[in-house]
DNA sequence: GCCCTCTATGTAAACGATTACATATTTGGG
DNA sequence: CCCAAATATGTAATCGTTTACATAGAGGGC
């Protein structure tokens, strides 16, 4: 491998100058300049970024740590961390991590020496486990916060999109509202299931705890889940599902009954998944900026690390958007005509 | 920060121990091994990998470059990467390359010092461009092969699973079959439409260019491809789509312009997507085992390290399965019974 | 008691860059 | 023509590790 001390003697100058030349730091003559980035060139020289960042304690890298995340929503804020780290000379560094404190914990530890920060998304982590990360660097939390107010934190507004897709489920007339849930245990599904009651008694209707089935965000939960539902006495009229993969799931499970979408029973979700325009019927759901998402966790971590993680703490959710189609019924269906259509679905 | 000079003085011992004992080599009392390990737990001690990496030349890190992904294959293949590269102590850079040659080398040089390999996918470049890529660290190319045999490779077997689910739809009767291909650049996409005539030809079936609709691998795309198709005088009795993505595409446009499927028109996808067995009707697809891939990839670097890239190059192609559902007609519908659901599903 | 072989530990040289400081050369003002 | 300032370049310390080599003491065979 070709060092800088190889292009230094191969252009009878000194690593300092060549170090220069290659940083554009320090002066140096206009002729000196040239010869040093054609040698430097022609023996295809790249500087190695472990020996640079010891010496200037900046790796240009940042850490992210993932649950099991599936779908779409993986691949999304990866692309927005991704495309502001580039943005701004960074690289991402990516660890799937077990969400105990401890497997957390091993984790940030080992980024010691090959990232400035850390984005940490841990949504199934109580707000306690988070209160101390024995951590150096900055630090961003991602769908979750802690409850002490020493670590950045950025999170979906849950609770305000359930409020008002279930809002919405009300303004058409249902009265009996099921939910699927996610995981308790899960920040997003908590803040959700805060929505969606919230929503019913602002409208004055009584919670029934036999419409709060238990889910855990994959499509088998929320078919089961309907199964249930259907099986009631009383049957709700409209289902929320927590997630679209869920909704996907139960609209499954309608279909399978005989049970009319939206006619017999409306059904909505969480997130907008790129697909759920393309369910039958069309689903309704809660658009979540997912590229936003990543690419504001990664700013934040930016901000951190310029200010050497000394800065006012900072705590924000990013909006979401109501995104009304035929699976709740009650409203025109969104079907733009045909010639428009190919323009318009590859940029939602 | 504590470095192991910290740790040394604390202990009263030398760097060199205190390094013997945290890394198992040479030989060192009981009594020492206890005192360290003891001073540097309480230290909170961490080793830098910056530093470990320059001297021993080894970072521990796997560069992955990838091209614009969407969806799940996007994390399933991360999630097979980052699977195996733990289990064998290495942690995965992720970053999104420019899909020419430029990117690509620019991405692979910026790995220098960072990563002990590469695995780049790139399913858009020709194969030309990647004959020579300027890298003394190992090399493992996704989804797309160089045409020397420079660089171990690792495909899906496109041809192979084109072929057998196109043999299906003529084995249950269909004659006029149509495609809806993928990017004419794209290596898979080239695999899949050589498998589709491939096929046709096997069975004495005329090859008719009008049959054969530009896609892109988006939803979108299926869904006009389809639009195109049943505007002809002539209409296929069944589509293969060259992928899922455009199969519900095409799945929405079908139901919206009112025909049925699988008794109008059979529909299938590939890639076996977690969602196909969710769609209306159910969709027969290719199941690409896409863990798998980012595991083999992962596996294939691994060996290339350690064999200091000195080994006989591999070529090598995961196998494809047939997964007929409902939406291709013909065959018992999969519907399994209720209580095991769960559980299969979940599997899959 | 001598020498050889272990075992346990320390010393110091790498690894490949950056950069403070020193030195040499040029420039220009008076 | 001299000296200060500016410019160009070099020398060497430094970052935090690993590890080859040196050293010192302990144990054992003769």
């Amino acid at each position: 491998m070709v060092t800088i001390k190889d292009v230094a003697r191969e252009a009878k100058m000194s690593v300092a100058t060549v170090s220069r030349v290659l940083n554009g730091s320090g002066p140096v003559s206009e002729e000196t300049r040239r010869l040093i980035s054609e040698v430097a060139g022609r023996m295809r020289y790249v500087p190695h970024s472990g020996a640079r960042s010891l010496i200037t304690s900046k790796t240009q890298t940042l850490g992210v740590l993932l649950p099991d995340l599936y779908g779409e929503f993986f691949s999304e804020v990866i692309r927005g961390m991704d495309d502001t780290a580039q943005r701004n000379g960074f690289h991402l560094l990516i660890s799937r991590a077990y969400a105990d404190r401890h497997g957390i914990e091993t984790a940030i530890r080992a980024m010691r020496g090959r990232a400035d920060g850390v984005v940490v998304m841990s949504p199934d982590l109580d707000a306690e486990s988070l209160l101390n990360l024995p951590s150096t660097i900055p630090v961003v939390l991602l769908c979750s916060v802690s409850r002490g107010n020493e670590i950045d934190s950025l999170t979906i507004q849950n609770c305000r999109g359930a409020r008002e897709m279930v809002g919405h489920l009300i303004s058409v007339g249902h009265r009996r509202i099921a939910i699927i849930k996610g995981s308790p245990r899960n920040y997003d599904a908590a803040e959700r299931l805060r929505g969606y009651r919230m929503s019913l008694r602002e409208a004055g209707i009584m919670l029934d705890p036999l419409l709060e089935r238990e889910g855990d965000f994959t499509e088998a939960a929320g078919y089961s889940a309907v199964l249930e539902l259907i099986a009631l006495k009383n049957r709700p009229t409209a289902i929320f599902a927590a997630n679209d993969s869920m909704a996907i799931g139960a609209l499954s499970a309608l279909r399978e009954s005989g049970i009319a979408v939206p006619e017999e029973m409306a059904v909505a979700g969480f997130d907008d998944i790129p697909l759920a325009r393309y369910m039958d019927p069309p689903l309704s759901s809660v658009h979540v900026p997912i590229w936003e998402l990543g690419a504001r966790a990664v700013e934040l971590l930016l901000h951190g690390i310029t200010h050497k993680n000394d800065h006012p703490r900072r705590r924000e959710r990013v909006s979401t958007k109501l995104v009304i189609r035929r699976s709740t019924g009650g409203v025109p269906a969104e079907r733009p005509p045909p010639q428009t259509l190919k323009r318009k679905l590859v940029s939602v």
